[in-house]
Parts: structure tokens; C-alpha cells; sequence
DNA sequence: GGTTTATTCTTAGGAGCCTAAGATTGTAGG
DNA sequence: CCTACAATCTTAGGCTCCTAAGAATAAACC
């Protein structure tokens, strides 16, 4: 490829023609980037963080969570969500509180603030999301979901099947339940 | 959602049933993180850390290319290359090179401990790859690539049109030539 | 030739996510 | 009751990637 086209973005260099089988993992991941980056591009016009979308999103649905069914319902880690409703509260968008019954558990309720945001933000996200399926047909959409989420239990079966079978490190049993059943 | 089925990976969570029509963001994010997981944790058994990978099988192709050059292959800016490079230069996987001819570009050679490791790090890579697509069919997988990509270009394209219409940033025109055709 | 501009590498700092391990609180069993 | 275990939050530190800005070099222009 001595070509050297007009450079463009990172993300565009030479997907089009180079795509040989095992690039799926990159092609992926690249796609990632992308709607991070043009979310971002939009919520750092407001001023809002992309990591605080996601858990806004979720309170906008189900206010008063625990830290812990935050982070089952964004996919992420404890630590990940202490972090990112820390900073959402000194921003002002969310109040952790306790109750007498349970205190161990941290129960995370918007302000005003942070729901006045759902009427600013949802439009961006939406907006995002017609760009990248601009010129797509909603099939092809609906085949692109499914193989995306079968190999996303495929990958996390996988995962819990390898468990203990470490080469390096044990691991532990930090996974829980095998509960991975078959395709959706 | 009070019913708390068995806990599974957090990647694994509602994704079956609640599919709205804007979480195709979400998706190839968590299936993103999946590859990743997955190529790390066996990785890791040989003591890789997956941010090098893609740049040894860059170097594997090429080797000897500049750290720009880099970049632009592996879809990621100039200081996550340096970074990179400059551990695994460290490590001592790769010699970094300057010219007599050109002594602005530095010039990245795999030595023989690195290119001893695609021997052993190839087959892991095809393995994650095998996995994600386990009982998925070639036409499919062909349409979710083809969906990726255009996916990709339209946010890629998208993000160069909005370049100066920032409301807040300059931003600048860090991105060069505005060279999106149209569809692939 | 000398000044401006562009390219490339580099530094500095931050966001988002992770694992590992500690601290606290709740639960179950003897 | 009191110990052992489990669940949740928290701390500490690391990895990957980013933007912004500085430094060095090359290329372009007058």
C-alpha cells in the first residue's frame, strides 16, 4: 500500500478493501470507537461526560438504584460505576443516600439537575444513532443486533466455560452462576 | 426487573429481551469489550498486554514502518502509538530506528523476540474469533461486516461535515483533507 | 538563504474501564 | 451470641486510549 490516499480519519484507513477473515474482532471494536466518538462530540457540547451517559440513561428509567444494579444494568464493573456516580454527584446530577434498613447498600436517585438532562441529551443519542444507519437497511440492522449479541454470549460463554482452565493466573470464581444458556 | 434471575457477566445482563431501537450503540460496545475480554484473558497467559497485539501483527505485515505509519494501520492517534512502542520497545519486542536521510521519522523494527511471538499469539487470535462466531452463518457474518463498515464511514463522514459547526470547541481541522466519498 | 508552514515525535494530563484487595455491613449456622 | 460467609461499597493501581500543546525536523515559499 504505497498508495498514500488523501489521508482521512484514523478510524477510515483501510477497511474497505483489506478485510480478511479475522479482522471481525477490529471491525467491531473500531465501530465502538466510532459511536463514542460522535456521542462524545456532542455531550462535551453540554458539558456532560460520555461514561455519566450511560448510568443517566438508566436513572432516567429506574431511579434509586444501588451501585450494584447500576452496574449489572451498564455492564460495567463496581469500581467503574463508584467512580463515575461520585463524580455525577459532585456535579450535582445525582444524591447517594442510605436507608436505616439496609446500610450497606447505596441507593443512587437523580436531582432535578439530572433529570432536566433527559430532555437535552436523548435527542443527541437518537441523532447518533441515525447517522451511523443512515443509507442501511433496517434488515440488514436487525441481522447486524443478532450477530452482535450471539457473539457476545458466544465470547461470554466461553469465558465462564474456560474458567478454572487458566494457563497464568487461577482467576477465581469471580463470575458467578454459569447461567449462559443457548442462542437467544 | 425485581425478579433477579441468576447473575451472570454483567456483558451478559437484559440485552434478550429490552432491544430498543437506540441501543445499537450499547451493542457493538459490549461486543467490543467482549473480543477484548476474550483476546486479552488468553493473552495474558503469555503475558501480552492487548494494547500491543495489534501493533506486532501490524509489524508482522510491515515491519519497519514509522510510528505515524503506525497509527494510521492500528486506527489509533500518535501518542497511543508512542506509548505502546515505547514499552514494548522496553520489553524488547521492537528496536526504534532513525535515518540519516530522514531523522524526524522513527523507523520501528521488530526484533527476534518479536517476531518470534506471532507463532504463539496468531492461534489465539483465530481461536476468539472462532468462538464469537460459533453457529452464526457466513452470510450473516457478511452482513454484520458490511453493516460495521458503513456504520463506521457514515459516523466518520458525519463528524468531518460537522467540523467547524462546534458550539463549543474550535476543535480546529486536526482531521485533514475531507476525503469521505460516499458509500463504500 | 531564510522564514513560514506542515509533519512527526514527544510530553502532560485526563477519561473510562479493569483487577485485586480492603472495609463495612448483612446473613446463616453452630 | 458469635463465628464464618456473602454481598456491597471503597481504595489503589494499571491499561488503553484520548486531546492539547511543545519540540524537532522537513518541506515549501518568497
Amino acid at each position: 500500500m504505497e498508495e498514500s490516499a488523501t489521508n482521512t480519519h484514523p478510524l477510515l484507513h483501510h477497511w474497505r478493501e483489506a478485510v480478511p477473515h479475522d479482522r471481525l474482532a477490529h471491525l467491531v471494536r473500531d465501530a465502538a470507537r466510532a459511536f463514542q466518538r460522535a456521542l462524545q462530540l456532542r455531550l462535551a457540547a453540554h458539558s456532560i461526560a460520555f461514561g455519566h451517559w450511560s448510568f443517566l440513561r438508566i436513572l432516567w428509567e429506574a431511579d434509586g438504584l444501588t451501585q450494584k444494579e447500576l452496574s449489572v444494568r451498564a455492564g460495567v464493573m463496581e469500581p467503574s460505576t463508584f467512580a463515575a456516580i461520585k463524580t455525577m454527584e459532585t456535579l450535582g446530577y445525582v444524591e447517594r443516600r442510605q436507608l436505616p434498613e439496609n446500610r450497606k447498600n447505596i441507593y443512587v436517585h437523580l436531582t432535578a439537575k439530572g433529570r432536566a438532562l433527559k430532555r437535552k441529551l436523548v435527542p443527541l443519542a437518537i441523532h447518533s444513532n441515525s447517522v451511523a444507519v443512515q443509507k442501511l437497511s433496517a434488515k440488514d440492522i436487525q441481522t447486524t443486533r443478532k450477530v452482535l449479541l450471539a457473539m457476545i454470549e458466544n465470547l461470554a460463554r466461553d469465558e465462564l466455560e474456560n474458567e478454572g482452565v487458566k494457563t497464568g493466573k487461577p482467576l477465581r470464581a469471580r463470575l458467578g452462576t454459569r447461567a449462559a444458556s443457548g442462542q437467544g
